[in-house]
RNA sequence: GCCCCCAUCGUCUAGAGGCCUAGGACGCCACCCUUUCAAGGUGGAGAUCAGGGGUUCGAAUCCCCUUGGGGGUACCA
């Protein structure tokens, strides 16, 4: 049997969380099994779709490295693939093909039922303390009661018969599941009264003409299967194999939404989430190697998932876990890679120094490089290499004086400590400017006073930086060069000593 | 309301009847390392396996009930 299967994003907002991980669960599969892994773009909701929204999806999908073996045109990529067109839009004939089909076979019927109408049964049935559902009103019409009643609504929508009877079926991941039809709130509309068609048919109609052998989706689906799979059988179509995902949830524990979490991929690349540790983690988000293993490149998840593994309860977005997973991953990124990707969170921060009108230098890839030893272990996402270096690029540093005074010093001792140190620094920058000697060289001067090394240490480095914590002080004082350093050490004396 | 699904440390999970006085990871705490911050190392706290009934010589693992949670229930996807 040919595996294949899709991932079939709405273009109705960003890419989000759940639906990357949908991808990247279908994109293992597929791949774990010699498939097909197929894009679908889902945009007959044309009142919230948008290009930017498609954009953001393909990109974020493309950015985290799955890549579809069939799917839409985008930018400059053609379509592949010999199923398409794989965006629903262009798939019109087909759906008015088959609704034209279950019409005549009549598997469905057109209802003229007005909005007013369905509200008012709705209305009914709360109050009788029924589940919502569609009375059939226009379920047997003769042709002189449909002549009428199109009279009145010249746009009928096209409902699906849903019969009676349960609908049972094997989940991959829940097992068997059965629920009645009386359970699916009547029958359904599949074409809208101005001939666009809804999703449970659509998907139904596609993932045939797409011969999708297994739909991998979130658990949110479970309840739609059964509408699903009488469509499928209505269509006279093989019915797919089905596995349903369980949910990322929010702290609290209902499904994750973008009110209480952070949900659009976009802002997790922002912030400098890398695609290794955002795979790594959406992986373990609802399966599990079976092993003591916690890390996970791509291609070794494609090795060892599969659907047997995966769990049946829902899983809470853990951020600190992202967080760790990130660190790992940053450690273990190649350099040049990593030049390359911390590069442009390291601009961006100094921009925003430059944008309140300090005088800037741009970083560039060869500061990076230099810079990648001191910063690689701090990083536990890209965007912290902003505040562990930024100062190396200010033209200047105003620090303030109390900043510049360790907890057991006092000003005078601060001010002797730094003009000893500046003293030490320069006569040592004229022969040799290397981390080493100056940091012999300091800690000769602390036993020689009596200082505690960190003390002096520390007034240095809030001397050069600005900040209490930094990359190690002596390489943060090479990368300075000896020039910036006695600069700094001067004007932090002068800040203690303003007479 | 009705239907469906789920239930092991705070979180992600291992566990497919005896190997479990329940293992790992994140987080947390302590110590070590240490010029700060990280990273790393070592150790610790943390789950009567939601509760109650069965089945069995034996149950976290199988069955039933209860409770709790979640999802679905659109001319959204």
């Amino acid at each position: 049997m040919t595996i294949r299967c899709r991932i079939a994003p709405s273009p109705t907002g960003p890419l989000h969380i759940g639906t990357a991980r949908t991808a990247l669960f279908n994109s293992l599969f597929a791949r774990r099994h010699g498939g097909t892994f197929i894009l679908r773009l889902e945009d007959t909701d044309v009142a919230r779709s948008t290009l930017e929204f498609e954009r953001d999806i393909l990109d974020g999908l493309h950015w985290l490295g799955l890549d579809w073996d069939e799917g839409p045109a985008v930018g400059d990529i053609g379509e592949r693939g010999a199923f398409g067109p794989y965006r629903q839009m262009q798939r019109l004939d087909a759906y008015r093909e088959a609704a034209e089909r279950l019409l005549r076979m009549d598997a469905a019927y057109e209802c003229f039922c007005t909005t007013e109408d369905l509200a008012t049964d709705r209305a009914a049935q709360e109050a009788g303390h029924q589940p919502p559902h569609y009375v059939g009103r226009c379920a047997d019409l003769n042709t002189e009661q449909r002549r009428q009643r199109r009279a009145d609504n010249p746009t009928p929508v096209i409902r699906f018969r849903v019969g009676e009877g349960r609908v049972e079926f094997h989940d991959l991941v829940r097992g068997d599941v059965s629920i009645d039809t009386s359970a699916l709130g009547g029958d359904l509309v599949i074409v809208r009264s101005d001939g666009t068609p809804l999703y449970h048919f659509t998907v139904c109609v596609d993932d045939t003409a797409m011969d999708i052998s297994h739909v991998i989706r979130g658990e949110d689906h479970l309840s739609n299967t059964p509408k699903h799979i009488l469509l499928f059988r209505a269509l006279g179509a093989d019915v797919p194999a089905f596995a349903h995902l369980p949910l990322i949830l929010n702290p609290d524990r209902t499904k994750m939404s973008k009110r209480k979490s952070q949900t659009a991929m976009a802002a997790y690349i922002e912030q400098g989430y890398v695609r290794e540790a955002l795979i790594n983690h959406l992986a373990l988000l609802g399966w599990a190697s079976g092993t003591e293993e916690e890390l996970f490149s791509f291609d070794e998840l494609t090795r060892l998932f599969d659907l047997d593994r995966v769990h049946q309860g829902g899983a809470v977005f853990d951020r600190e876990r992202l967080d760790w997973l990130n660190g790992q991953w940053i450690r273990r990124i190649p350099d040049e890679e990593l030049v390359e990707r911390a590069l442009p969170f390291l601009t961006t921060s100094v921009a925003v120094h430059a944008a309140t009108g300090a005088a800037v230098r741009d970083p560039a890839a060869d500061d990076v490089r230099d810079l990648l030893p001191m910063v690689r272990e701090r990083l536990p996402r890209l965007d912290a290499i902003g505040p562990l270096v930024d100062f190396l690029f200010l033209d200047e540093l105003r620090v303030d004086a109390t900043m510049l005074v360790p907890k057991r010093w006092d000003a005078s001792t601060t001010l002797t400590g730094l003009t000893e140190a500046r003293r030490i620094v320069g006569r040592l920058g004229e022969v040799s400017f290397e981390a080493d000697e100056i940091e012999a060289a300091l800690r000769g001067l602390c036993e020689e006073r009596g200082w505690k090394p960190g003390d002096l240490f520390m007034a240095i480095r809030v001397a050069l930086t600005g900040r209490t914590a930094t990359p190690p002080l002596f390489d943060t004082m090479i990368a300075l060069g000896l020039e910036r350093t006695l600069e700094r050490l001067d004007r932090a004396r002068e800040a203690l000593d303003p007479g």
